[in-house]
DNA sequence: CGGCAAATTGGTAGCGCTGCCAAAAAAACC
DNA sequence: GGTTTTTTTGGCAGCGCTACCAATTTGCCG
């Protein structure tokens, strides 16, 4: 069933070509320690003629670090991932290091075993979305003596390294937006909250935000299963049935909200005059669509980057925030 | 600079304070083998006890074959290949394989790069975009004697395993609608043809196509870069400057026709009575849109889910097509 | 209870590489 | 030319595990 290499050069074989030790070999190859110009051409020449290809395998064994970098991610149906993942492997394969992943679902116990699956890879550093995880991952992270690094989310105590922003001050932010702007019946659309903890703490806060300057939440209107500009469609028709006197909707994020936003283009809902409409995480797509949307744009690609750079460094443990940028839009 | 790993609990550690041998750790650890429930019992308590995590890095040199999945994907900009991850990762996971990847930005030169660093970790399968690489590339792939797969392009010779479906036969059924539909002045927007293979067969077949029906393609428009909502937007308004009399416009991809929407939106162009619009991906949020994108749905999830069950079952080379879905759609 | 098969267990030789050390070669110096 | 230094090299012991084999224990039967 497991699969048997065929072509195994190993170095014992290309030293014995060159006419060289293994020692040597290795050295040529990595680059690493002194050597002659012309042994270093006759080692060349050797790996050339036999297509040696190095076993990181072993090499990772023998010596004491490896360059894995493991990533456990809620999920790749959003493209908030992928551009974490984008970020970071520019930044990894510059320095040659190797990314490799896993999906939770949004699963925290999923998270622990995955977790505990990569540690078995002895990663440099495991990579994880958010602060909050189970007791056992903590356990096991701190346990395992790799770096650990906490994306998107600064709202918490930080294991090792956090890199991100505050999701409460977007949802805080949001708030405050669109109370400037003179909305005063406000609703939310959003998708399962208890496995998108981010999304949770950005509604909370937003909630808070609302009441603290007296107007709070009119109606909310929760999906289950995870956002999709479908299901905020079907979320926003479902909230105006309810209720018919709101002047704005917050979305758990673009997603959802360009559902919200092809909801009223379809029922011909003037935006923003007879609803407003506000999202989260700042898409491409929302620059383009006929009225941009108002949304909060979030550094994904630069949080994949800078946390992948802090890992190769081997910097010190930090919380480094990233910010977030309100973007006005004209749905808001 | 490396990061030295501290908490090195060993195999060797666990027999002892199990008061049993390797080789039975191992066997109770892996499940594998032969041993009593008494003995398994012990060798659990230890485990727990020392916070053991096994060595996959050990256990891969010692054992012959690799549970890693190397995935050299183009991109992570486009939904298309987390999708294809998703489906893959999913089924990876359940068989206890690790998935690893790296990104060409649609770079021939760098896949061949990326392509032999991910040799070097004598992964059990190596997964492509497309059927087009570097001689370097299929050489190199060739003499390595791991599994290859190559994913969403059936048109060419596989190297090994290929799952997905023929984009020449995308481009033609795409062609075929928009005749019978009755439209005849047809235009084309899209991305760089050059490094996006998979698109430029679509179109090269679109257009065939439509020659061979005596309504041959009347102006394109190609932007330079990746495919993106925005990029679709302006390339439809340029191709309409020039353009007067289109009466339908096809699209790289569903990207650059919802963009193509938003603008027919934003200007009042009616849809598709003036002008009809066709993509390619089938993407939900397509699905959302005040008028459903007519489109073409690829199977990306499936893709990566059959990809990953033949490489787990070590199944024989083969190519699968696992064909697409017109979407009618409201478009045109 | 002896005797044989089956189940369980431990020992140990690698897997292919790196890191250390000592040896050899080359360069520099008086 | 003889040292001393510096550079270049090779040998080899592991890294932590698995695969194989042999040894031991257990179970079963007449």
């Amino acid at each position: 069933m497991e699969f048997k290499h065929q072509a195994t050069v190993t170095l014992a074989e290309v030293a014995e070509a060159a006419g060289v030790g293994e020692s040597t070999v290795s050295r040529v190859l990595r680059n690493h320690g002194s050597f002659s110009g012309k042994t270093r051409e006759r080692v060349i020449a050797a790996v050339e003629r036999l297509g040696y290809v190095p076993n990181r395998i072993a090499g990772t064994l023998a010596s004491t670090g490896s360059r894995l970098v493991a990533f456990v991610i809620p999920s790749l149906s959003n493209i908030v991932f992928p551009d974490v993942l984008r970020g970071a492997s520019a930044v990894l394969e510059e320095n040659r290091y190797q990314a490799v992943f896993s999906v939770t679902d949004y699963d925290p116990g999923k998270e622990e075993a995955l977790a505990a699956a990569m540690l078995a890879w002895r990663p440099a550093a495991v990579m994880l979305a958010g602060c909050e995880h189970t007791e056992g991952t903590v356990k096991m992270l701190r346990a395992s003596g790799c770096r650990v690094v906490e994306l998107l989310d600064l709202d918490g105590d930080a294991l090792d390294i956090a890199v991100g922003f505050s999701n409460r001050a977007a949802g805080r932010e949001s708030a405050a937006f669109l109370l400037k702007r003179g909305y005063r019946r406000i609703g939310y659309v959003g998708h399962d909250l208890n496995r998108d903890t981010r999304a949770g703490k950005r509604f909370s806060s937003f909630c808070e935000t609302l009441e603290a300057h007296g107007a709070p939440l009119v109606a909310h209107e929760i999906l289950a299963g995870a956002s999709s500009v479908e299901n905020g469609r079907l979320g926003l028709e479902r909230l105006l049935a309810r209720t018919t006197d709101l002047d704005a909707v917050y979305f758990s994020n673009d997603d959802m909200a360009l559902g919200g936003y092809f909801h009223c283009l379809a029922e011909g809902i003037a935006i923003p005059s007879k609803l407003a409409i506000f999202g989260y995480n700042g898409l491409d797509i929302g620059r383009a669509t006929p009225q941009p949307l108002s949304t909060i744009r979030t550094p994904r690609v630069a949080t994949g980057q800078i946390a992948a750079q802090l890992v190769v460094t081997n910097a010190p443990p930090q919380a480094v925030d990233l910010g977030f940028e309100l973007i006005e839009g004209a749905t808001a």
